[in-house]
RNA sequence: CUGUCCGUAGCACAGCCGGAUAAUGCAUCAGACUCCGACUCUGAAGAUCGAGGGUUCGAAUCCCUCCGGGCAGGCCA
């Protein structure tokens, strides 16, 4: 258990204890409800404060501010790193930390090292964390750049906080997509040796296909020209497809997202699963036939509207693979839990895909959905329309050509993901400080130059005791130990959340303090015990950083 | 029309399972290096939290209505 938390519980027992005292006394009469403790917005509020003087002012029928004082009168605080209380506004109690506090942040930060921040809170619960899954028939764009940032940060926090978790992406490598694929394929190539083929409004129009379409003509001529349709097709997509993932694969690990698992639609279609799925539903009588369509009643599962599983023309509509994907995710491969990022255009078919899950008996609350709003492209102060069918969407790869891949996948994680993004690419582009990442990566050069600095002086850092930590009592000081005390419990709430961009604004605001620690304190003295007590404050703000650093995949120079 | 998400300073955004003076960055203005890296720091100014009602000791936060915006609702994915 971390110092701040150990601290809160000591606290709640310790003022349990003194109702429980004040009751025995016939100070207090009736029964203590719940209460909470928190940590003040304002701190010269206490570092922590309770409202149990106010929630239970009406079973024990006193005014707040009485209760309070019957609670501070009967309170033990030995051991609990609370020097003192003090009653305020309309009933809270306000404790004060003890200088121990902060000396235990400090020791706790030093043992635990690159753990810290590290929680069990997930119990080595089997996560799946599916995303990006960009459909392999082009190019990724700047929503899959968020998406991919937001996924591989998620996981990441999610493995902090104690979970096991497993990487997945979505190929979807068969289906109607496949055959638009197939069809802008063809058309591409046959316009190479012939006249009259026209692209389809809704074909794919991007300069990847047309490229293709040349490099298989480099190769094999006009080999294809004479062939069947089907032929060609076949042809055209066996050549193609296979580089498109590997250039998904490619790009995303440039990226630095390495997936646990790529997983292909297509496999569903041959091992019979998506097949089953209808079949299963149609067992438990869940289907009805109409129009010559089978349709799933999801009404009955809590979904808004029914909807078709099988076309008229005897395909499968799309949902019918992705029910199956999400059935193998969790009745066959057995996660605890599965975790979607969707693009927020996505989010009327979540109740869809849980109404089938829960018809086919699969618990549908271990499918937690994370809907990602759209990122809005600014240049200039205008906003960039993304067209896909011009093929003129700016793409995952000209981004990370342009901007940094650290600030990329810090400023991506800047927000929570239920909010619309607005990027600016001149901002991004111009790699200024007005993007935190350089903010956060500035603090920890600087504590390293402050280290290198005094080393080559001839300091030696040596084991504080706890009598050198108390030491450290400026505002600065103190206000950046409290903040580093509150890392794990962070990590919690950000995998509780399913929020990362609570972690970057906390590792921000870290470098905040130790700015304004720096600039009010200096760590080189005459003074030894003081020196070697800022050192170790500097040691574990160090610490802090980099392993913040470290769980979303960005480097921490050591000089920039 | 129905569903859903959003609306907080000039801009971009925190805070939202109710708590004390609504936080932060950019921009603006005024300051700080003979001193461990100024990619930094200090200070000022800037918000009737979209509007109205309700719930209660207390509402940016919960409920209702309305206004404005994004996105869905098709045998497309």
């Amino acid at each position: 258990m971390t110092t701040s938390a150990l601290t809160q519980q000591r606290l709640k027992e310790a003022i349990l204890a003194s109702v429980g005292a004040a009751i025995n006394k016939g100070e207090l009469n009736g029964e203590m409800p719940g209460f909470t403790i928190e940590i003040p917005a304002d701190r010269t509020h206490g570092d922590l404060a309770t409202n149990a003087a106010m929630v239970s002012a009406r079973a024990f029928r006193l005014a707040p501010r009485k209760i309070a004082e019957i609670i501070c009168e009967n309170i033990d605080l030995t051991g609990t790193n609370i020097s003192r209380t003090e009653i305020a506004g309309p009933g809270f109690i306000n404790f004060f930390y003890d200088k121990s506090f902060y000396a235990d942040v400090l020791n706790e930060i030093k043992t635990k090292g690159d753990s810290y921040g590290r929680s069990d809170m997930g119990q080595g619960k089997r996560v799946l964390v599916e995303f990006v899954s960009a459909n392999p028939t082009g190019p990724m764009h700047v929503g899959n750049a968020r998406g991919g940032a937001l996924g591989d940060s998620l996981s990441s926090v999610l493995e902090w906080a104690g979970f096991d978790v497993s990487r997945e992406f979505y190929i979807n490598d068969a289906g109607n997509q496949i055959e638009k694929f197939a069809t802008s394929l063809e058309i591409r190539y046959m316009q190479l040796f012939c006249d009259g083929y026209e692209m389809p409004e809704d074909s794919y129009h991007g300069q990847d296909i047309i490229d293709h379409a040349k490099n298989f003509a480099d190769k094999y001529g006009d080999s294809l020209v004479n062939e069947s349709s089907d032929k060609r097709r076949k042809a055209l997509v066996d050549f193609a497809l296979p580089q498109n993932i590997e250039g998904l694969e490619r790009d995303l690990k440039k990226y630095r997202i390495v997936y646990d698992n790529w997983f292909r639609e297509s496999s569903l279609h041959k091992s019979g699963e998506v097949k089953k799925v209808v079949d299963l539903l149609t067992e438990k009588g869940h289907t009805y036939e109409s129009e010559g369509a089978v349709w799933f009643r999801a009404t009955e599962f809590g979904a808004d509207k029914d909807f078709v599983l099988v076309r008229s023309n005897g395909l499968p509509t799309y949902v019918v693979p992705d029910i199956a994907y999400h059935y193998n995710k969790l009745a066959v491969r057995g996660f605890d839990k599965a975790i979607d990022i969707f693009g927020a255009d996505h989010h009327g078919y979540v109740p869809r895909l849980k109404a089938a899950l829960t018809a086919l008996g699969v618990d549908a609350d271990k499918l937690d959905v994370v809907l990602m709003q759209m990122v809005r492209l600014v240049r200039n102060g205008e906003t960039i329309k993304v067209s896909k069918r011009s093929g003129k969407a700016i793409t995952l790869v000209t981004l990370l050509d342009e901007i940094p891949i650290d600030a990329a996948r810090f400023f991506f994680n800047t927000r929570e993901a239920n909010s619309h993004f607005e990027f600016d690419l001149d901002l991004a582009i111009e790699q200024s400080s007005k993007n935190p990442v350089y903010y956060v990566q500035y603090a920890h050069a600087r504590i390293c130059n402050i280290l290198k600095n005094l080393e080559s002086e001839g300091v030696e850092i040596q084991n504080c005791t706890t009598q050198d930590l108390y030491r450290l009592s400026t505002d600065e000081e103190i206000e950046l130990i409290d903040k580093l005390a509150l890392f794990t419990e962070e990590t919690e709430a950000a995998a509780r959340d399913y929020d990362p961009s609570r972690i970057t604004r906390y590792v921000t605001e870290v470098a905040t303090l130790f700015h304004k620690f720096y600039n009010a304190c200096r760590v080189k003295s005459e003074d030894t015990q003081l020196m070697q007590a800022r050192i170790a404050l500097c040691l574990a703000v160090r610490t802090v950083i980099k392993n913040v650093l470290d769980m979303f995949k960005i480097t921490a120079p050591e000089q920039m």
